[in-house]
DNA sequence: AGAGTGACTGCAG
DNA sequence: ACTGCAGCCACTC
């Protein structure tokens, strides 16, 4: 096989792959912020990845892109336009009350517990991804 | 190679 | 609570 094969698309690929399997196991009614999926995807810091992958994603793809919000369970996008109203929609079909541009705080809690729910003593998973990569951590005071 | 941009985040004012 | 700024990462021009 010759040809063009770098191994560094082979990373990228797997990166995307991480992020998209985080995020479908986000259950429904909760949500989780894309710094907190790209941690969980072994990509600490790299929370605008998420959102690139995210928006990458074709229609009908399965991946529950709604459940990702931004710091503090905000909206992902700015209230009146089209992509609010949808995911707010989608939201609110699996019982999440989006209130103006946020989601109560006990809904976002859920992502913490989610924590748990995937790496906890009792996951154990199969289907869990794999940490992998280095953590660096973030310089900051 | 340098500058600009963005489905991000945290701290300051 | 809101806006602005700085840091960071990946991508595009």
């Amino acid at each position: 096989m010759g040809g063009t094969h770098d191994a560094d698309d082979d990373e990228v690929a797997r990166r995307k792959a991480s992020i998209i399997a985080v995020v479908r196991a986000i259950p429904a009614g909760t949500v989780a912020s894309y710094g907190w999926v790209a941690a969980e995807a072994g990509l600490p810091g790299r929370a605008r990845l998420v959102g690139r992958v995210l928006g990458e994603l074709p229609a009908g793809s399965g991946v529950p892109w709604h459940r990702v919000m931004r710091a503090g369970g905000r909206l992902a996008f700015p209230v009146g336009s089209v992509d609010a109203a949808r995911q707010t929609r989608a939201l609110a079909a699996e019982g999440v009350r989006v209130h103006g541009d946020r989601v109560p705080a006990d809904v976002l809690a859920g992502a913490a517990t989610l924590d748990r729910l995937l790496w906890g003593p009792t996951a154990a998973s199969t289907t869990t991804p794999k940490p992998a990569d280095t953590a660096r951590p973030r310089r900051r005071t």
